[in-house]
DNA sequence: GTTGTGACATTAT
DNA sequence: CATAATGCCACAA
């Protein structure tokens, strides 16, 4: 029976997780320009609640060449989820600005309609 | 198989 | 604003 489950575990850790990456992937990929979601949003979008955590993962071992717009995610709150100063975060704000996002002090401004909404109803407006 | 870490979130101090 | 406690879970050592 350990056995088992020892099995299961390693075949999820295979095959099945990509699924739920790749899953996670997709919301990523659609996120409209100029818009920002949350890790936790994109995973509930995903159909995967309480896995904010698995949205990061998915973005660090996402291969370069999909082109996701990880630049579009950020933490609970409109926070930018790297150090204050770590390159990552200036490319990051870079990427918002560049989009028409307001970025102040590494906080992106959720625009609160657009905010719930957007992470409750996805960006359809 | 256990442990520590982490592009997280929420709630409570 | 900062810390801590929980929850969640993939991954590497």
């Amino acid at each position: 029976m350990r056995v088992v489950a020892v099995r299961q575990a390693n075949l999820r850790q295979s095959a099945a997780a990509s699924a739920e990456i790749r899953a996670i992937w997709r919301e990523v990929a659609a996120l409209p320009r100029g818009s920002v979601s949350t890790y936790g949003g994109i995973a509930a979008r995903a159909g995967l609640p309480r896995r904010a955590r698995l949205t990061g993962h998915a973005l660090k071992v996402a291969p370069k060449s999909l082109a996701l717009p990880w630049h579009r995610v950020v933490a609970a709150g409109g926070r930018i989820a790297f150090p204050r100063g770590s390159a990552a975060h200036r490319e990051q704000c870079r990427r918002l600005r560049a989009e028409g996002v307001e970025v102040i002090r590494g906080r992106v401004r959720l625009p609160k309609a657009q905010d719930l909404d957007a992470l409750l109803w996805g960006s359809a407006r």
